[in-house]
DNA sequence: AAAGCGGGGGC
DNA sequence: GCCCCAGCTTT
C-alpha cells in the first residue's frame, strides 16, 4: 500500500510537531555546549528523568571551561543516579578536550563532532543539525520506530546491520531547508504519538500512508531482538567504621559504577554465606582481627539492565585503622559522612547510606 | 557482530 | 514481570 512521498512525511510532521511540541530547554539555544549536554543527558534517558539533571548542569558548569575545570568527582556526583556513568566521564573528557585542544570551541561539522569521545552517530548528527543546521538526520529509538511502522521496514533494530537501511531511509527524507526541526519532529512525534506501546494511531497524521497501520502490523513493527536476560550477583558490604567514619574505596575496575564510591566487598555466586565463611575471608583480606558481626538484615535488591544484584550490609565497628598497607592495595579511604554525601555513589549505596547514616 | 554499561517508569 | 528510553564503547 502507498508510502507517504517524502514531502508529505516530512511536512506532516513539522506541522504536528508545530501543533505538540513540549517546551524543552535545550530547543531555546543555539549553543552547541548546551545541546551536547542535553544530548548527552538523554542518551537511553527519557526526557523526565534527563530533565532535572540537564538543568542543575547547566547552573553549576554554564560553560565548557567550567565542566572542562571540575574534578571527576564533581562531575560524576552531579551526574549520580542518571545511570550509564561513562557518559558523565566521556564528557568530562571532552570538555577538558575542547578547552584544551580547540581553544574551546566544539568542532562546526558531523564529521568532526563525531571525533569526541561520547559522541556517536546520534549525538553527532543531534549536535551539527541543532547548532548549525547541517542536514544529516538523526537515528535513535524514536526515529526506528517511526519509519520502521510509517514504511514498513522489517530488518531486526537490534541487529547493527540494520542501522544502514533505517540510515540511508533517514537522511533521504531530511529536508534541506529546516533539517533542525525536521530532526526534533520525528523523534517527538515517536515520543508523543506513535510511541511503542499503544501508540494514538486514531488521530495520526500519517495514519493513511502508514504502512504498519494499513495492514494491521503497528504492533509488530519495529521488529526488536528481545535481550538476553541478568545474570544475578550477590553483593556482601563491609562497612567498617573507626571513630565516627567509614571505610570507601572508589571503583576503578572494568565492571559496573566505574568512578563510583561503595563499600569494601565480598562477592560469591550464592545468596547466602556461613557467617564463619564470611568472617574467615573477610578477616583474611583485611589483614585483621574483625569481632563478629552480622548482616543489617534486610537484602538490597538492585536491578541493573544487564544484572540483578542481591546485597547485603554489615556493619563492622574496628579499634583502629587498618593497616596503611592494607588500606593501599584496596584502595580504602576514611570519610566522615558529610565527606560521604559528597562522594559520587551508586543508587544502592546511596539507599543504604541514607537509611542508616544520612 | 556482540557484549557491557543504570536507573526509572509505564503497563 | 517485561519493555523502552534523544546510545556509545570495547571486544
Amino acid at each position: 500500500m502507498a508510502h507517504p512521498t517524502n514531502s508529505f512525511f516530512t511536512n506532516t510532521l513539522i506541522a504536528w510537531y508545530h501543533r505538540h511540541k513540549r517546551a524543552l530547554p535545550w530547543r531555546e539555544t543555539t549553543d552547541p555546549y548546551a545541546i551536547w549536554l542535553s544530548e548527552v543527558i538523554l542518551q537511553q534517558t527519557r526526557v523526565k528523568q534527563g530533565l532535572p539533571y540537564y538543568l542543575r548542569f547547566l547552573e553549576q558548569f554554564p560553560t565548557v571551561y567550567s565542566l572542562a575545570n571540575a574534578p571527576q568527582d564533581e562531575v560524576l556526583r552531579l551526574w549520580q543516579g542518571l545511570g550509564y556513568y561513562s557518559r558523565a566521564r566521556n564528557l568530562h573528557f571532552t570538555a577538558k578536550q575542547v578547552v584544551e585542544q580547540f581553544g574551546g570551541q566544539f568542532p562546526k561539522s558531523y564529521q568532526g563532532l563525531l571525533q569526541l569521545k561520547g559522541i556517536g552517530s546520534y549525538t553527532a548528527a543531534a549536535i551539527a543539525s541543532f547548532a548549525y543546521q547541517e542536514q544529516v538526520a538523526v537515528l535513535d529509538g524514536n526515529v526506528y520506530r517511526v519509519l520502521a511502522r510509517v514504511f514498513g521496514k522489517h530488518e531486526n533494530i537490534a541487529a547493527p546491520a540494520s542501522k544502514k537501511v533505517f540510515e540511508a531511509l533517514a537522511n533521504e527524507l531530511i529536508p534541506a531547508g529546516e533539517p533542525d526541526t525536521y530532526n526534533q519532529a520525528i523523534m517527538e512525534f515517536g515520543a508523543i504519538q506513535c510511541t511503542p506501546v499503544a501508540p494514538d494511531c486514531l488521530f495520526c497524521p500519517l495514519q493513511q500512508t502508514c504502512f504498519a497501520f494499513l495492514n494491521g502490523l503497528v504492533s509488530a513493527l519495529p521488529v526488536k531482538e528481545k535481550a538476553k536476560s541478568s545474570r544475578q550477583r550477590f553483593f556482601h558490604y563491609l562497612v567498617l567504621r573507626v571513630g565516627d567514619q567509614l571505610y570507601m574505596k572508589k571503583r576503578t575496575q572494568n565492571d559496573i559504577w566505574m568512578g563510583l564510591y561503595d563499600f569494601h566487598t565480598i562477592e560469591s555466586d550464592t545468596a547466602k554465606l556461613t557467617p564463619e565463611h564470611l568472617q574467615g575471608q573477610a578477616a583474611e583480606t583485611l589483614a585483621t582481627n574483625l569481632t563478629p558481626f552480622s548482616s543489617t538484615g534486610k537484602t538490597y535488591k538492585h536491578v541493573l539492565s544487564h544484572q540483578k544484584i542481591m546485597a547485603q550490609f554489615y556493619l563492622v565497628s574496628l579499634d583502629s585503622r587498618l593497616r596503611g598497607e592494607t588500606e593501599e592495595s584496596i584502595g580504602l579511604r576514611l570519610y566522615s559522612i558529610s565527606e560521604i554525601e559528597d562522594l559520587p555513589k551508586p543508587v544502592l549505596i546511596d539507599s543504604f547510606l541514607k537509611e542508616h547514616f544520612f
